[in-house]
DNA sequence: TTTTAGCACTTCTTTCGTTCGAGTGCTAAA
DNA sequence: TTTAGCACTCGAACGAAAGAAGTGCTAAAA
């Protein structure tokens, strides 16, 4: 259903309005403010209307008007023009990625920061669930006398690692030996189908050389589901600053959500890649969402997902600037894990 | 400055009815719940005169009594038992630790997270500084074709590592040539050492090799510094459920203190090893904290501080239970780290 | 001498009615 | 079709009054 063009022009002054000030919009202030050209009573008779097409809602009778989340849908979509970074916006952002970070990893903590800096909300990253990884390399390297670092890279970039102590001192052979076995096992491997079938890839065959395999085993499969799409945050304080959870309802379901995470989760999972998801409150089926916005981006390398990053902030946001900060941000972090990730030429065999 | 016995069990059971409840305790709730003998008339003279003492505080005329920090420390020394935990809440520790964690960072890192649960605060972590880190020994792997992983072992029993790119493939004989070379030029010196002097120890010997020398300098640099004595939080929503940060000026300081934590950075820095460190309120010099308890537990390995764990809360805390509880984590941590900075004695995997 | 009952006093909290202001919807005129 | 005018609604702000909690002091009891 469309707009004439005069609804939408009022449907943005209010958004625009309620943005800055958090408290319902009246006719009078948008015909004084955004000189539209009509009078408080025409603009009056037009907010009526888009309350009744569901675009905005009153707490009160005698309140003024207050977007819903199908107004700030139709906003987004339809009304809105992006605000573009500004140069030096962008540099900051390319300044702070500039440093080497080259563990996706840490690359995409590092955006959780960034963004809750940028967009004063509470940022949140995921990392790849293990359906999406597969193991291309494992390497064990011996690290003091008796302790072995494991380090597992996956096809999509990811790299974990991890210590196991050893007793005694690890003879140089045992190291390769294992090395070697563990790579022919598991190389090309989904990350999953690895951590069901563990025992299946140990048989009596290694136990022979060192049974100290088994502890290795174990670790290893820690490894593989260590930080499963875990769910990051960071700057939930920013939130608490917000006029919106100066309401107690409306804190309990933010404290709700950061605390069980599950709601994120199922969102940051949806979505496409390499582009902007938007949910504005109700559009998702969690009620504690009701009053919040998530926004998402998914990153990925070679098609294959390595993590998403986003923000949590309230419905009532600066929408065409918090957009564009995201994306940017986004397509960043996308670049520089394209470059880590590039597989260039295969020299030698070495493995 | 001793208190006879009767006001020292007046305290107490202020404190433990103030823990409570959050509410001014008046004369007339102690003289009922906690048959102590007297009347409401006669607690009402000690009151007078614990809070003439200054072990109690009364925030207005016709309001009951408010523990003061002195009157906390007191309860603390001299007054209360502590309470060990039970079988069960060791166990649950216990078993959360025992997932083979070896790397002293995530076990730190595990701290936090078992802190916060079982207090319901937020609990608080820093990694060791870097003056107290002495190269052991840096190790380079290469990682699939065009990476390659720096792992440095501190003397401490911290280990760093990280990755950088390269433009083409790299040859195993410079690696072996730059692994000689770090090793040889960076053992046994102090963090903070390497770091300031980087440029001196890369002359022009390596660059003819490769020039790639400069960008793993500049990676082992970051490395070294990555993460000195940063502040680690979690669980500061906890907070939020607190009476006391109801009111707004409280509420403040604390966003001000997980905002800056220099407060809590200075706390943990100072504080005695391998001891339970309590600050109550005004005890700090930081204004912000006046309301806040910090309760720090400093972890070493060979004499090295290796990280200190610890919470903040408000100064309303059930002190004799969470004081054994940070104990006997911090202990069971420090035997951890103590493990792997030895040897793991293990013979073989239950599974 | 110590303890306690009794009571006047202080201060905060709660409640309730009133006023005030913001903003609406409707009607009728422009 | 737009707008001025106006009665109406409802929450916010204010202030007075009542109520609750707890004190400190005095004088009697133990």
């Amino acid at each position: 259903m469309l707009l004439d063009d005069r609804k939408k022009r009022i449907l943005e002054a209010i958004i625009e309005e309620y943005n800055n000030t958090a408290e319902p919009v009246g006719s009078t202030k948008i015909a004084n403010d955004y000189n539209l050209g009509f009078s408080p009573a025409t603009i009056r008779n037009e907010m009526a209307s888009l309350e009744e097409l569901g675009y905005l809602e009153q707490p009160h009778t005698s309140a003024g008007r207050v977007p819903s989340s199908k107004g700030y849908r139709l906003y987004i979509d339809n009304i809105m023009k992006e605000k573009n970074l500004t140069a030096k916006e962008k540099a900051v952002i390319d300044e702070i990625l500039q440093n080497d970070i080259t563990k996706i990893e840490n690359l995409i903590h590092e955006a959780t920061n960034i963004l809750s800096r940028l967009t004063n909300y509470a940022s949140i990253a995921m990392g790849p669930e293990i359906e999406n990884c597969s193991v291309e390399e494992i390497k064990l390297v011996k690290i003091g006398n008796n302790r072995l670092m494991i380090v597992i890279l996956a096809d999509n970039g990811i790299i974990k690692e991890s210590l196991v102590n050893y007793d005694g001192v690890i003879p140089e052979e045992n190291i390769e030996i294992f090395n070697n076995f563990l790579n022919y096992k598991l190389k090309g491997r989904n990350f999953r189908e690895i951590y069901e079938n563990i025992n299946s890839y140990v048989e009596n065959e290694l136990y022979n050389i060192s049974n100290n395999i088994v502890p290795l085993m174990v670790e290893i499969n820690n490894l593989l589901v260590d930080g499963n799409s875990k769910v990051y945050m960071e700057g939930a304080t920013n939130m608490l600053a917000l006029p919106e959870l100066k309401k107690v309802d409306t804190l309990k379901n933010f404290l709700n959500i950061i605390e069980t995470k599950d709601a994120i989760k199922e969102l940051m999972k949806s979505g496409y890649d390499g582009n902007i998801n938007v949910y504005i409150g109700q559009e998702t089926a969690f009620d504690d969402l009701k009053d919040f916005t998530i926004i998402t981006y998914k990153q990925s390398l070679n098609d294959k997902e390595v993590g998403t990053i986003g923000i949590i902030g309230p419905k009532r946001m600066d929408y065409k600037k918090v957009i564009p900060t995201i994306k940017y941000l986004g397509e960043a972090i996308q670049q520089k894990i394209n470059q880590g990730g590039k597989k260039d030429v295969r020299d030698d065999g070495e493995e």
